[in-house]
RNA sequence: GCCCGGGUGGCGAAAUCGGUAGACGCAUGGGACUUAAAAUCCCUUGGGGGCAACCCCGUGCGGGUUCGAAUCCCGCCCCGGGUACCA
């Protein structure tokens, strides 16, 4: 195409062609190499960070690309502030997700997930990301996973990785594993099926060693700046509890530790309540109560852990004979089990206190045990001996303290968070790199033979064994052990998805080496991330995953910072007229319909322009042709700016509005709030219509600043100026402070607290100068009228209130 | 239940170190241009009252603090998300 015919394409003074402008620049941006930053010598590096997506057959839904866009929004606003961007985009492809549709639609996976990865990279380059196409990966290739092994080796050999028979959440449906963060409200997350209790040897990450850490660093602004919602989710999942162990002498002999929060209230503990599983209930069980006991017992034993945790609440417990004595009160208090009390979490016994909790105030009445205050309304312990009086807050130290002198208790810190599970007994995942050997046991597969290919097996359906269809792959399931060369069996679980994300960031920047994870050099300058933007339904999960990767690469010496992201950002949701979109709802906004009809930049325009980044929006269809309507009165600016090559004075209103944009929006694309940035330009726009005001200068910046927002329109734009180089090697724009206030300004007349009027001042008119204005002025004196002025408060250039 | 968000015109939303509520956009209604329509441009648009200058009311509800509250405090209601016998 000759240049006279692409201008003609791209649009002429009457009218501009999305189509053909994103066309060009996206041909464009791939020869000049635009979006590739040099990794090796970049001085200003910023790694802007997007959550990559699990490639569903679905293609891009509009939440991926609100979230891209924003993003990629923020990524641009870096570069013209002069930094080098690498912004990279991958496949989250493995796991699950994928393995279920693959065997919904009756297709391999390895079939299926290139083609939809090839789906959503059209996708993503139509929506004009600033992609460095170079580093795109993928968790299911080779190249990548082969890494994903070798890092649960390092974690292997650091100790950190152990395998343990371990009761565990069991999808029927999925007839697999679930990690406690899979398991919503007992509930399989993916397909909603009734999780029930297993126990099969597991893999997992002790990443409850790291509790302390996780937590403190999330208070410490220098290593993170999240968004409090995160950071609060996270705070809540590790569930950082202070309280005390304390034992119990039961009558039998036998020493009974409980947890508790609130070694305050001990005084008001009035039984004990072991979990059925409890290995003291047999020793503390009395001859007469054992037949009711063993009932029970194995009545919660039949039961699955969650029909128990989220079934009905009614309480039920046995009484078992024995009795043990109450430290602090010295009375003998009778033991009871109960299936409320569960055996994984404190010591799995509780001293109950029915005056300050209510499931052991259920529990007491329903079995008329007694209840003891010992805390009284103004949040004082009575009935506590040498405690009486005491704040609860200051009866807990003094309490545990005490406990401590007696060598009854000692005061403890507990964790919600358990360790991280990542064994899958599935095959869509990258194999567990370990081989068992009769004689070694379990012997790490030698790093210099990864990756352990996935083998290629045409039923990988699951089945109702527990094991892995991997272990049906006779060939690859023998494999010599690598200390002694015998027959050995190779670990038949795949690890979870989340290992695969937990360090997808510290690969981008070294995709090209395949004799190293990640090269040294590229980390050091490119890492930690500088912002990362993402949903917050990963908050707990992937990000705390990949927070603890990274702090384990840390202690080994492999990477010199302990927190991988610096900056966090959590986008918000996008609902359609008001409802969450769904397929049923049939209110699913499909973004390439969209695109096609409006052009890319004219879509990102709208959804940046909807609603606050972080809190989302409501989709209407009537919305998007407002900013489509602004970008045409843009074009017509840029155009007459070009024609007339207007070059003047500018009249001090539009030069006010000017400088005042480019605070307004430098400010609303630092905090992320590009819809405001996105009316100020607005406004400003308006304000160049009305004033008939074409100048180069303003028109020039204009562009600039709606660069990130429209990237391939504000290209055109900027070379239609005149402009042999990207808009993107243009310098985001600088305001003058005493440019960005009028000379005269109006100041609001209040009269006891109501605004009456309005007077203009100079612009550094001072008080007394503003006041003798003020009082000159006829509304105000008709709404004081005779009335004492009793008091003038004013504040300086916004408004003066008289007191009458 | 608990923990986070949020509740402002017909609609999406601005304004939160307390200081002129409703910027910007959509959609209305009216007008211009046109044979007509589309597009475009101009004006109008929180509710109520008044011929008008203007006045009264108004940020989920009820109180409070203050010269002044969408914004702060107390007590509620509703919506969204997360989470749950975690002692």
């Amino acid at each position: 195409m000759s240049d006279e015919s692409v201008r003609e394409a791209t649009g002429t003074e009457a009218g501009y062609n999305p189509e053909a402008v994103e066309a060009k620049w996206q041909a464009r941006w791939a020869e000049r190499g635009t979006n590739q930053p040099d990794l090796d010598r970049a001085e200003r590096p910023f790694y802007n960070l997007m959550m990559f997506p699990y490639p569903s057959a679905e293609g891009l839904h509009v939440g991926n690309m609100f979230a891209f866009t924003g993003s990629d929004v923020f990524g641009r606003f870096q570069r013209l502030r002069g930094h080098s961007v690498f912004e990279p985009i991958g496949f989250d492809a493995f796991g699950i997700h994928s393995e279920n549709f693959a065997l919904k639609v009756g297709m391999h996976p390895a079939e299926l997930i290139p083609r939809n990865i090839a789906n959503f990279r059209r996708q993503l380059a139509r929506i004009g990301g600033m992609f460095d196409w170079r580093h795109e990966l993928s968790t299911t290739d080779p190249r990548y996973y082969k890494w994903t092994q070798w890092l649960f080796l390092q974690l292997f050999k650091a100790g950190k990785a152990y395998k343990k028979a371990a009761a565990v959440n069991w999808c029927p449906t999925c007839k697999t594993v679930l990690a406690n963060e899979q398991v919503i409200a007992g509930r399989c997350e993916r397909c909603g099926t009734p999780v029930e209790q297993r126990t099969l040897e597991q893999w997992f990450f002790r990443i409850t060693e790291y509790a302390e850490r996780l937590l403190a660093n999330l208070d410490n602004p220098a290593l993170m700046d999240w968004s409090d919602t995160t950071a609060t989710a996270q705070r809540n999942w590790l569930g950082r509890s202070e309280g005390a162990e304390i034992d119990f002498a039961a009558d039998t002999g036998d020493v009974i530790r409980v947890y508790t929060t609130r070694p305050d209230t001990i005084f008001g503990a009035t039984f004990m309540v072991l979990a059925p599983e409890h290995p003291l209930v047999d020793s503390l069980t009395t001859p007469e109560q054992r037949a009711e006991i063993d009932a029970y017992r194995a009545t919660v034993a039949a039961r699955d852990l969650v029909s128990r945790k989220v079934g009905e609440r009614d309480k039920t417990g046995v009484f078992t004979g024995g009795y043990a004595r109450n430290p602090a009160t010295g009375e003998m208090i009778p033991i009871w089990i109960a299936d409320y009390v569960l055996m994984e979490y404190g010591t799995g016994a509780i001293m109950a206190v029915p005056a300050h909790d209510e499931r052991d105030l259920e529990f007491a009445h329903k079995f008329g045990l007694k209840v003891v205050p010992v805390i009284d309304d103004e949040g004082r312990l009575i009935d506590s001996r040498p405690f009486s009086g005491l704040p609860a807050d200051e009866g807990k130290t003094a309490i545990i303290r005490w406990l401590e002198e007696q060598g009854a208790g000692t005061g403890v810190v507990r964790f919600r968070l358990h360790d991280w599970c990542i064994s899958r007994q599935r095959y869509w995942g990258p194999p567990i790199p370990i081989i068992y050997c009769e004689e070694h046991g379990a012997v790490p597969v030698p790093e210099d033979q990864l990756p352990v290919l996935l083998p290629a097996l045409d039923d990988f359906r699951p089945d109702d064994s527990g094991v892995s269809p991997l272990a049906r792959h006779e060939e690859w399931y023998y494999a010599p052990c690598p200390i002694c060369g015998r027959r050995g069996r190779r670990e038949t679980d795949v690890s979870d998805t989340f290992l695969d994300s937990a360090w997808y960031f510290l690969r981008y920047p070294s995709t090209e080496f395949d004799d190293r994870p990640f090269d040294a050099e590229r980390t050091r300058r490119w890492l930690p991330v500088a912002a990362y933007i993402g949903g917050n339904e990963h908050a707990v999960l992937h990000l705390l995953y990949a927070r603890f990767i990274t702090m384990v690469l840390h202690d080994l010496g492999m990477v010199d910072f302990d927190e991988p992201f610096r900056k966090f950002r959590a986008h918000g949701l996008i609902v359609k007229d008001g409802a969450k979109m769904s397929k049923s709802r049939g209110n699913v906004v499909v973004p390439d319909e969209y695109i096609s009809k409006w052009g890319a930049d004219t879509f990102r325009l709208y959804l940046m322009f909807l609603g606050p980044f972080q809190e989302g929006g409501d989709f209407r269809d009537e919305g998007i042709s407002g900013p489509r309507r602004f970008l045409e009165k843009v074009w017509t600016l840029v155009n007459e700016s070009v024609a007339q090559d207007a070059h003047g004075e500018i009249r001090r209103p539009v030069l006010v509005k000017w400088h005042q944009t480019k605070q307004r929006v430098t400010e609303g694309m630092e905090s992320l709030h590009y819809n405001v940035a996105i009316a100020a330009l607005m406004e400003l726009v308006n304000a160049l219509r009305d004033e008939n005001c074409y100048e180069r200068r303003i028109v020039e910046e204009l562009v600039i600043m709606l660069a990130p927002f429209v990237p391939h329109f504000a290209e055109e734009c900027w070379e239609r100026l005149g402009h042999d180089t990207s808009v993107f090697d243009a310098r985001w724009p600088e305001w003058d402070p005493g440019l960005t206030v009028t000379d005269q300004i109006e100041v609001a007349v209040q009269v006891g607290g109501k605004t009456r009027s309005r007077v203009r001042v100079d612009r550094d008119a001072d008080e007394a100068a503003v006041l003798a204005v003020v009082h000159a002025d006829e509304t105000t004196r008709r709404f004081i009228g005779g009335k004492d002025i009793r008091k003038v408060i004013y504040v300086p250039g916004r408004l003066v209130n008289i007191v009458v």
